[in-house]
DNA sequence: AATCGTCTGCTTTTT
DNA sequence: GCAGACGATT
């Protein structure tokens, strides 16, 4: 039985909660408590007699979904809380896709195809399809090809631009590949609900009670699956602020949830604005700038907390001094306050901008964590082994047979490569049907023929393997890489030992972690490469350790995350907002990423900007970013720092000797 | 097949 | 000013 309780819950947060059919917009500003409310919201319809299995949210990331589980089998009994559905909107899709996609033509063993495999998918299709005098970048023709697919638009059918070919091409490929990349995941889905009211019907009447999070953030073909599973009952609720949309360049579409009502007439909407995280000085520096842009629903956040400290803008003469300033700052307040590492965060519009910070964090010995950046399963290795994995349950998918089939070298030499590949394009047929056919390995020497037969054989015979009903998928996995000696290979290729030994524990991370799905789910080796695929986020161990420290962020992946202190640097015309953003007519969007990065701040903000800056390794001056002049003047605390360095006696300087002393003592 | 050098072109990145 | 890609070299 559900132990939450309502009563702790606002006015507004219990309306939202209350209000349990029909369309629902809930318009949660940033710290008004969204995730507590959709979790409630959840347990208040069971207390309601809502069967759980009926209920579906869904989020954007991994771990929102998992953040929502956990704080939902807080308040709910185990029991309940296991039924109700909490995916992110791939993850949804793909569970769709695996059970009906065989309707629209594909196998329900299909790969998913990351944006590395898509881009040398690309690579290969424009080298084979451009004329002479023609080029186009493969990157632009990826992000054009997923924007045509968030939008639905059909690859063209003359092909008379390059482009059109190469997305017809595109999308015909994978098909044969039997893959499908992330922006199928929703397309398909979304066409296979559309073509096919049988499987429509029974996802409608799984899901009774729809929710989403984050609704700023869906796009067009989200928007679509969510009105084609909530059919006439239309119990949909939505959570989002339309102010906090900030991936708008990655097509999700503000419109979505500022025309709510056109897509769901007559909603009961619930505006949260009491906020539990900032000082009002914060708040009102955010509320001044967000109030600057035109299309917006209007919302006023205000905390019950008094007081707090005025919201500072430093000047800096350079980016170095800028850097040096932040970090002695963090320095001396750790020292003076006491406040732990983990309650600062620097945040900045581009990655470059961590650099210096990083530098000035080592030399102070003080730890730090960068978010973002490389993903464990960039690795080489990682990418290699789940190659092979992908290979044993999907032989036809090409990418992954491509990635490892010289890997280690077994005498399959790149022209061979091509030949088959030029042979299996002629015959329409995948690489792994080519090198088994007779016609084609007559046509290679006969040494080059037996390495395919040996390495074909060894490939299909742990693939039978895999497929007998009591294989051990994790142990067949671990006999092949023994068999093909990639632990040598690995030695061979790293320029030092202590790589080679980094690598080979990462390869068996990634066995163990195999093992203990195998555990928990009845998915075999599918449904593992498919939760890696959809969830990227994993960390080694190393990095797990240094989870602790100063975090460095962009604005971007700040979202949604809260620091007691926060320094939000680089605010410049030109840096924020970008240069290319402005070109593009996006003001309102970086407006209000700048929005999103005030309203991280729990107890102090910082923000500060560059009279000069170093870009692409010379120095250019720059101009204050043209959104420090919509603060609220009588909330900003204005320092120059070149002044305040100078200044002979007072706070500053002695504050700024204790930060030598610190850093005296410190190295 | 690997490595070296030159060229190019610069955001943000939930899945 | 640097990383990534590609072509020329051994």
């Amino acid at each position: 039985m559900a132990t939450f309780r309502l009563f702790d819950l606002n006015d507004a947060q219990q309306r939202a909660v209350r209000s349990t059919e029909g369309p629902l917009l809930i318009l949660a500003g940033a710290g008004t408590g969204k995730t507590r409310v959709i979790t409630a919201r959840v347990a208040y319809l069971i207390t309601q007699g809502a069967d759980p299995s009926h209920i579906l949210a869904v989020t954007f990331t991994n771990k929102a979904a998992t953040e929502m589980r956990e704080r939902l089998a807080r308040i709910l009994d185990a029991d309940a809380a296991s039924k109700v559905t909490m995916s992110t909107f791939h993850a949804l899709c793909l569970r769709i896709l695996r059970a009906n996609i065989d309707r629209l033509g594909y196998k329900n063993n299909f790969s998913i195809y990351d944006e590395g495999d898509q881009l040398g998918l690309i690579r290969k299709i424009i080298t084979r399809t451009s004329a002479r005098d023609e080029r186009l970048d493969p990157n632009l023709a990826k992000n054009l090809i997923s924007k045509a697919k968030n939008n639905s638009w059909k690859p063209p059918e003359n092909e008379d631009t390059l482009l059109g070919a190469v997305f017809a091409r595109y999308q015909s490929e994978l098909k044969n590949l039997n893959a499908v990349d992330f922006d199928d995941l929703l397309a398909l889905a979304v066409r296979l609900l559309n073509e096919h009211p049988d499987v429509r019907d029974r996802w409608r009447d799984r899901f009774r009670y729809l929710m989403v999070d984050e609704f700023q953030d869906t796009n067009k073909l989200q928007l679509e699956l969510v009105t084609l599973l909530a059919d006439e009952r239309r119990n949909v609720a939505v959570v989002g602020d339309d102010d906090q949309s900030i991936y708008g360049w990655r097509g999700a579409e503000v419109s979505n949830i500022l025309e709510f009502e056109h897509h769901f007439p007559n909603p009961t909407i619930v505006t949260l604005e009491q906020n539990y995280r900032s000082t009002n000085a914060i708040l009102g520096t955010a509320s001044a700038l967000i109030g600057n842009n035109p299309r917006r629903r209007a919302k006023k956040l205000w905390s019950a907390s008094e007081g707090g400290e005025k919201v500072r803008l430093i000047e800096a003469p350079n980016d170095r001094e800028e850097a040096q300033f932040v970090t002695e700052e963090i320095q001396r307040k750790n020292f003076a306050d006491g406040d732990a590492w983990e309650n600062f965060a620097v945040l900045f519009r581009m990655n470059a901008q961590s650099r210096l910070l990083e530098e000035n964090l080592r030399r102070l010995n003080i730890p730090y964590r960068i978010v973002g950046g490389k993903s464990f399963f960039d690795r080489r290795e990682i990418k290699d082994l789940l190659a092979y994995m992908n290979l044993l349950v999907n032989p036809e998918d090409d990418a992954s047979l491509l990635r490892i089939i010289n890997t280690p070298a077994r005498g399959l030499s790149a022209p061979m490569v091509a030949r088959a590949l030029e042979w299996s394009v002629q015959h329409k047929c995948s690489l792994w049907r080519a090198l088994g056919d007779r016609e084609f390995l007559a046509e290679v020497s006969a040494r080059t023929a037996s390495s395919i037969r040996a390495f074909v054989e060894m490939v299909g015979d742990y693939e039978t393997k895999l497929a007998e009903p009591l294989s051990n998928p994790a142990a067949l996995v671990t006999k092949l890489i023994g068999e093909i000696g990639y632990a040598a290979e690995l030695r061979r290729n790293c320029k030092t030992a202590e790589e080679a030994a980094l690598r080979e524990s990462n390869v068996g991370d990634i066995l163990r972690d195999l093992s203990l799905f195998l555990g928990r789910s009845t998915k075999g080796l599918r449904g593992f490469l498919d939760e890696v695929a959809l969830d990227q986020e994993r960390e080694d161990e190393e990095e797990e350790e240094i989870k602790s420290g100063v975090t460095l962020i962009t604005m971007h992946a700040a979202k949604g995350l809260e620091f007691k202190h926060v320094y939000l640097i680089g605010l410049e015309e030109g840096l924020l907002p970008h240069e290319r953003s402005k070109a593009e007519g996006s003001i309102d969007e970086e407006r209000r990423l700048l929005y999103v990065g005030i309203t991280r701040a729990m107890r102090t903000l910082t923000l500060s900007y560059c009279r000069n800056r170093t870009k692409y390794g010379s120095v250019a001056s720059c101009a204050p970013s043209s959104f420090i002049k919509e603060l609220a003047p009588e909330l900003l605390d204005q320092i120059d720092l070149e002044k305040m360095l100078s200044a002979p006696v007072g706070e500053a300087s002695a504050k700024s000797r204790f930060a030598q002393m610190r850093a005296a003592l410190a190295g």
